[in-house]
DNA sequence: ATAGCCTCCGTACCATAGTACGGAGTCAAC
DNA sequence: GTTGACTCCGTACTATGGTACGGAGGCTAT
């Protein structure tokens, strides 16, 4: 497939998947320079579109594109004790996080029931995350 | 209190604030101009304690300080609807994301698990967010 | 064989959320 | 009554993660 096919497969636009070439997060395979059937443009394989939703589900657990740099080179490495830490480290983050937004959730829950109509005369949004 | 109270006391840089003064989040109170008590520099108070930790919070939320804006004006006028909506908005884009940092987490604890020293031969780093 | 897409490439530009800098004025304390 | 810290202000710069543009070349269906 063609850059374009590759992109709408992981769900991205091409400048995108260009953008992550130019990071080092996608390869930019070889253009083929002779007379081959396959023409003159690269072609992308199942592993890139693998690739780039990997790159997506990461970025969606919070990782950085430098972090997911790293970790698609520990992929290729098999260095298991820093992959290890990088995911454990990133377990704990999220653990935090979804304390905050869940926290945050309940929150704005709260809030929304509070600003219903004809509940109390105010609707305390500069307190709404007051402990 | 002076900005730079105003700021540690908000868990934030002076910059910050004077950030969130240009972008209309904060006030920018009159510089007394006399020769009064409290001398010719800006004067903060707890409300503006309250109103720079709200942001704070509401950032935690996932606001962006576009929106914040907005919930800082609505808190003002009091219109419970839109108020209402924001929230309930929120609420909804809140437990989506939970639910995906909460997948995210359990398949990097999976992953860690299984890079355990021991474990499989490999550590498939690529697939780990894969159903 | 030509129109109408697509690819490739470099470069420029964007939004978000700050952070830094430098000079002039202010303030408190010694 | 001066030193050293803080304030004010405008402007510039940063990082992150893209998005857009324009021209040259490639591909394909008619």
């Amino acid at each position: 497939m063609t850059i374009a096919k590759l992109a709408s497969e992981g769900g991205v636009g091409v400048e995108t998947v260009r953008y992550y070439q130019r990071r080092g997060l996608m390869p930019e395979p070889a253009r083929p320079s002779g007379a081959s059937a396959s023409g003159r443009v690269r072609r992308y394989g199942s592993d890139d579109v693998r690739r780039l939703r990997f790159i997506k589900a990461a970025q969606g657990a919070g990782f950085t594109l430098e972090e997911i740099g790293q970790l698609l080179s520990l992929d290729a490495t098999e260095d298991r004790a820093r992959a290890r830490e990088l995911a454990r480290a990133r377990v704990g983050a999220l653990d935090e996080k979804i304390r905050e937004l869940q926290a945050a959730r309940d929150a704005l829950s709260r809030l929304a029931q509070v600003c219903e109509q004809g509940a109390t005369r105010l609707c305390p949004i500069l307190t709404a995350f007051e402990p």
